[in-house]
DNA sequence: ACCGGTTCCGTGAACGGTCACACAAACAGA
DNA sequence: TCTGTTTGTGTGACCGTTCACGGAACCGGT
């Protein structure tokens, strides 16, 4: 099946009595050869199982067929949900990926990243690694510098032409707490996750807001911060039940979080959602089978990174044409919220 | 930073007033060089932003630090870690990954995906994606044709020279139900993960010889089949409480199917441990916060993927120098019990 | 019989490096 | 002084493909 040396080429050339030309024209379906010829050659490449090597391709030719993916926190479900629609996407549309985890989330080793992408000739590049702090600063300064179009996943939107596609957190933070408010609750905690997140203070504005608009406080005691896992959602807890003892409604960052906050319910006797209503952020299918049952913000990752593949490809595509002046694409997805017993009693 | 148009070897060459060949010296660190010549073309490479074209050099040389991964099921959590430990023990050997996920668990598209990772001149494979039902038939007859050193993750033994990277399991199950009847529950039940999977028959194979050790019976309705998912192992512990009602114990094969344990339990007023002692598999973190907190079998799936790479590299270092003759490897890894209040009241 | 347009195919160069080898200079030992 | 070895460097070919040409054969139309 696979050679040990493989077929180039030239052989298929000197089988079929052409020139290296003529099988490179029926490899990549140019009009230039007649019927019989190319029948010929596509047999001959069966039988002497020739494919073609994708690195000699990507030396020669302008487009490589293979993109750059970053990514990072692989051991979360959002992070490897969205990493999996990239890779059905990308699958689909005929992409290989290459790809590249950050070990940690700060932005120094950016530089050397994108030297690597390009010395594998990607022809685009997916950042999906979350905005925290100052991460993104070199945008500014080196993002002129590159000739590989990127598109980044959740981030801000910005004045300057970077393509972005994104969940639209703020909406859904909104959906969540004013589920809460509807629901005739008054006093709505919040845990959010670590602020240097984009994401997390999204979420968090969102609850200041909603519950602005219908005129309850939101003060320094009403809330509490943790860093997504479940360990912290239970210390957070702890702290908002001290801190905000008449809370009767909260809205949590994320399920893991909220998981916590469930159980510290059941061992500290407080009834949900009669005391205590619980909103969630993520929609892990796991949440429906907590008890209560979460209430919760679904969004939907792997669309995220599907839609992601496709607006990168199109910027390829027209890159390759245009030469000059891509419009870039801001896209945002809303999520939706999901209500199960943990507001709402059956 | 990164220019419009990449510089080459040759204008450093140029530059330098060197041939082109010194560079390329410099640029494998060979010892033939005079300290002087080298300090100065460093300088250039360094003034010039020049970065070696990764695509020209895996042409040319036997290596091209590109390792090919195939995985499946990402937005579960088991693969996601797996790959996650694959991607920063690469990063720390100085290799690229090249990702597929397949789209099915059926083996009909192997043959392309070999066929691209050799098109791609990968130095090695790491077969992450679990072994279900026959995907693994093509072992046999594509494994001797190729020559690209391959290593399973997560598969059986076997005779011939494949190299394997595995965690356990049929000792995580023993783990698991041994702590069971030592508890003196002598009525274990079982919730197995589809059957098809190699996984899921070691653990459910080690439940029944743990119990038949210690002389207890399991029978047909002493177990039900999920399929890892929450949503499975509610209808599997509903199924198995109406089948078996006298079960004081379970092992249950997966974190996320023991969620849905605990919340029936709540539902139906059965007391966990009291009534009945629950264990997991996996170690997921989530797992500690569940109500009430669940006795596991933890397995570090990290790891697997770190070893997976350190031992592929290994082979493919071996191949380039003795150019015959590797011994496979086939490393398992042991997981380990970790005991909270689903078994064991506080 | 001449011309322009298709249709089909081939040749040299290029992509950006590395390999094998040749070779000059410097140094050592006899 | 001659030979042998080490040290440092350059040249041509090559990896496997595509690009930019160029050109032959055939067609219908005048």
């Amino acid at each position: 099946m696979i050679d040990r040396k493989k077929t180039t080429i030239y052989e298929v050339a000197k089988e079929a009595g052409v020139s290296r030309q003529t099988v490179s024209r029926v490899l990549n379906d140019r009009p230039d050869v007649s019927r019989e010829t190319r029948k010929r050659i596509k047999d001959i490449m069966e039988r002497l199982e020739y494919h073609p090597s994708a690195i000699a391709r990507s030396l020669r030719s302008p487009k490589s067929f293979t993109l750059g993916v970053v990514t990072a926190g692989l051991k979360f479900v959002g992070p490897s949900r969205t990493l999996s629609g990239i890779t059905q996407e990308a699958e689909e549309l005929g992409y290989s990926l290459l790809l590249k985890e950050l070990a940690s989330y700060s932005a120094n080793n950016v530089y050397p990243l994108l030297q690597l992408f390009q010395a594998h000739h990607v022809d685009g590049i997916i950042w999906a690694a979350p905005e925290i702090g100052d991460n993104r600063n070199w945008l500014g300064t080196l993002l002129s510098e590159i000739n590989i179009p990127i598109i980044f996943l959740t981030m801000e939107k910005r004045d300057d032409n970077v393509s972005i596609v994104t969940i639209d957190n703020y909406f859904g933070g909104k959906l969540a707490t004013e589920h809460l408010i509807r629901l005739g609750r008054t006093r709505v905690g919040h845990i959010s996750g670590p602020l240097d997140w984009w994401e997390a203070r999204q979420r968090k504005q969102a609850w200041e807001d909603a519950l602005a608009d219908a005129d309850f406080p939101t003060e320094e005691r009403t809330w509490a911060e943790g860093n997504w896992s479940s360990k912290s959602g239970k210390l957070a807890i702890c702290e908002l039940l001290d801190k905000f003892p008449e809370m009767d409604a909260i809205f949590v960052g994320n399920d893991q979080m909220a998981l916590s906050v469930l159980q510290t319910a059941v061992e500290q006797g407080i009834r949900v959602p009669d005391d205590l209503a619980v909103v969630g952020f993520d929609g892990i299918p796991e949440s429906e089978f907590y008890s209560p049952p979460l209430s919760t913000i679904y969004q939907n990752q792997d669309e995220l990174g599907r839609t992601a593949v496709q607006e990168l490809v199109r910027l390829v595509d027209e890159k390759l044409q245009d030469e000059e002046v891509i419009e870039p694409s801001q896209i945002s997805l809303k999520p939706e919220l999901i209500i199960r017993e943990s507001t709402q009693s059956s």
